[in-house]
DNA sequence: TCGTCATTCAATCATTCTATTGAATAACGA
DNA sequence: TCGTTATTCAATAGAATGATTGAATGACGA
């Protein structure tokens, strides 16, 4: 670790960050964490992982400076470190959007015409809702959803998008969200409402932007 | 490369670009490439690395979306693909100049008591040389000058320094600047002019920054 | 067409990164 | 104190990455 002049152990140190960010499950953990603290337990859960695992990254991610840890009793709980992570995942997104066809492929294979699924826009969104022309869904897991939502959202887990559909009686378009902008739960959940002969959209983002834009959130009751 | 789902398709891909930020060398050949485009020879030449390397290093960069290649008779140009790159280089480094003692502790070791090397700000700046109250210099090579420089900057490389301090007639306070917020370069002519006797500040940021802040840039006479 | 020059390719070895396993540590409750 | 649970550590094997070398390609000019 012979550090041989202060330019190149800068650079050591932005690589260690950009470095850090340069694994698929770790950026998969990095959009959890995004959505409110987690266990080493829970995240391992979510992403079908064994834990030991996870916690290495964790650990990886910690040494970078991404994330922090706290210790409450018998558990770790580790969050983003501050706002500028989330800056710099999405910047980092923005140059595979930008750069990579193979992102639009992959969206365009998977999700067929993207056209048709031309999201929502935060503010066209906080109008729509204003005038009660569209009913709003947050896809995500029940406990995500506890921890903060968008004022007037429905929690429906992708798993209950049928029923839900059957059940509950909607006149209205359905705009649903879910944990960021490629989250692959909205574009499902828009998927199977149409599919059922109802009116969807996605909205843009997901729960991490929209409380980055320092719109108002709400806690379960 | 099997790819299981469109979720982890899509961090695979994200991950591509972040990995390939995750090279120090990279990082100062993306430096490097902010301030206009380069032959993989020149490069090499200014990184002080074999051509190999460089040229492996710069399709690592291709394959990412990161730079963009042009042939040009003999030489093939290198250049950033967009302005993303250069806001992704930004926020990483954001990341890294928060979260990492070590970067301030690189700062403060190698370049003494920073609080005197309090930065000049963009618009700061603009006032200053609108009242005609400071000489700035841009201590970048003159290759990299003639390229585009902030415009009322004399061009004066670092290893001209102490010449032309005693040359010229400096009464105002000098503001040097070079590639980049971390380029170490106007450190370094700031701490050899206050060796000399003289006052003098740091730009902020470096010429990319400028450029991209939308401010005018002045090319070669 | 041939020689030259800039760049890329291919092959190698050393290093680093990842996932997995099982053992060790830390904190809680009985 | 002891067992239980959450997390981390340590060791391993396999895969990926990085630097180096020398040969191959592509384009220019004589």
């Amino acid at each position: 670790m012979s550090i041989r002049n202060p330019k190149q152990a800068l650079y050591e140190q932005f690589a260690i960050v950009a470095k850090a960010l340069g694994h698929p499950l770790r950026l998969e953990m990095i959009e959890h964490l995004a959505q409110g603290e987690r266990s080493v337990e829970a995240l391992a859960a979510k992403l079908g992982q064994p834990i030991a695992n996870i916690s290495q990254h964790l650990q990886a991610l910690r040494r970078a400076g991404i994330v922090s840890a706290e210790r409450d009793g018998k558990f770790v709980r580790y969050s983003l470190a501050d706002e500028s992570v989330l800056a710099a995942f999405a910047s980092v997104r923005a140059v595979a959007e930008r750069q990579l066809a193979e992102v639009d492929r992959i969206v365009r294979g998977y999700f067929d015409a993207r056209d048709r699924m031309r999201p929502v826009g935060r503010d066209e969104l906080q109008a729509l809702l204003r005038d009660g022309l569209v009913t709003l869904i947050d896809v995500r897991p029940p406990d995500e959803f506890a921890l903060g939502h968008v004022p007037g959202a429905i929690n429906v887990p992708l798993g209950e998008i049928k029923a839900w559909s059957h059940s509950a009686d909607i006149g209205r378009e359905v705009v649903a969200y879910c944990r960021g902008p490629w989250c692959v739960m909205s574009f499902e959940a828009v998927a199977a409402l149409r599919s059922l002969g109802h009116s969807a959209r996605r909205l843009e983002d997901g729960m991490p932007e929209w409380k980055a834009a320092g719109l108002p959130v709400e806690m379960a009751a």
